[in-house]
DNA sequence: CTGACATTTCAGGAATTTCTGAAAATTCAG
DNA sequence: CTGAATTTTCAGAAATTCCTGAAATGTCAG
């Protein structure tokens, strides 16, 4: 590996990163390469940096580019091909998010669903049916509330995110509101 | 493996996708055995269902252990150990969260602000060093956020989650009385 | 203590994933 | 076309991860 010693242990520590959430290593530090590069990168210079082999860089620069993490960036008057990184870390999450769900959550919330429609075989079934329901139920929450908040604009979402527990008060608020209009016995 | 065909399903499904987060498949099954189980179970009744070595087994469990995801639970008068998955899928959720927290992103977070804190060698370098602030802002936000809201009960986090973007029309609404009060030149 | 039962450890074999080099395919200037 | 430059493919080597059986360890009733 031949990268400046900030660089470098960037790069290694994605490559680490990577490897836990089921990414190979060499995929996970071309992308980091990519990510604090000043400019787009070709094959040969990702090679040089990280020396793995050419073929490698290659299959990595494939995968990325399914992920929507390697962005081909022609470079005019030279005819090897150039990748960057998405410049908005925003728009990575974005990326990163949308791409984990199409792989794994929608799959899983069909095969959630398919099971859901199944009759129960005995009782035991039909308690793990139950306990599959809770977690289908789960899922939906979360991806509706994705589905909702993916598209607000990049200043909204950092605005909700940073307000954080805050807008609890604001429900808390509304509830005290809503308990005084139709008030009840205490438990 | 010697499950009812529902469940064997279900605990198919989830070796899978264990194994695309990084997880090992053995332990993905385990978990998934333990979720839908009306009672908890002991290490051989999990060897039989899944048709694994007990060794296996001793090491799934331990793992799921230090994840807080199989809980020991005494039956009595039985000497053999017995294991339960959380019951509340929220609960479930948090746990993964809190987990996935503590081991990947705090110690990324740490590395991000080492790397920060050194002298750039290089334009390049100082460039990456950019790039790594923009990144370790992002995470910042995101676990900031994280912290806060994990500390609402379940039926508030729920709550919070259906209103999905609609806080944010509570938002905007928030954001034009503010315009109105300061008006401001179109641009 | 002792011995039956239960769990854990761990060396090494099995399976899977990753990586490489060589060859094939593609692209394009001349 | 031709051939140099570039990228891709892919079979098998290398590395890693997973799994097992055997042995060690732990636990507890009697």
């Amino acid at each position: 590996m031949n990268l400046p010693p900030l660089t470098q242990a960037f790069v290694l520590h994605f490559g680490e990163m990577g490897s836990r959430w089921g990414i190979n290593r060499t995929v996970g530090q071309i992308y980091a390469l990519l990510y604090v590069s000043p400019e787009p990168l070709n094959a040969d210079q990702i090679v040089d940096a990280l020396g793995v082999s050419r073929s490698n860089v290659s299959m990595g620069l494939r995968e990325l580019q399914a992920w929507n993490l390697a962005i081909p960036k022609h470079i005019p008057d030279d005819r090897r091909d150039h990748y960057t990184a998405p410049g908005d870390v925003w728009e990575i999450l974005r990326i990163l998010a949308e791409e984990r769900k199409k792989r794994e959550v929608d799959p899983t919330l069909s095969v959630l669903r398919e099971l859901l429609m199944q009759k129960p075989g005995s009782a035991g079934e039909r308690h793990a049916q139950a306990r599959m329901a809770e977690m289908h139920g789960l899922i939906e929450q979360l991806t509706n509330w994705y589905d909702d908040v993916k598209r607000l604009e990049t200043e909204r979402l950092a605005q909700l995110l940073s307000l954080g527990a805050r807008v609890v008060r604001l429900l808390e608020a509304k509830d005290k509101v809503v308990a005084l209009a139709r008030p009840r016995r205490k438990v």
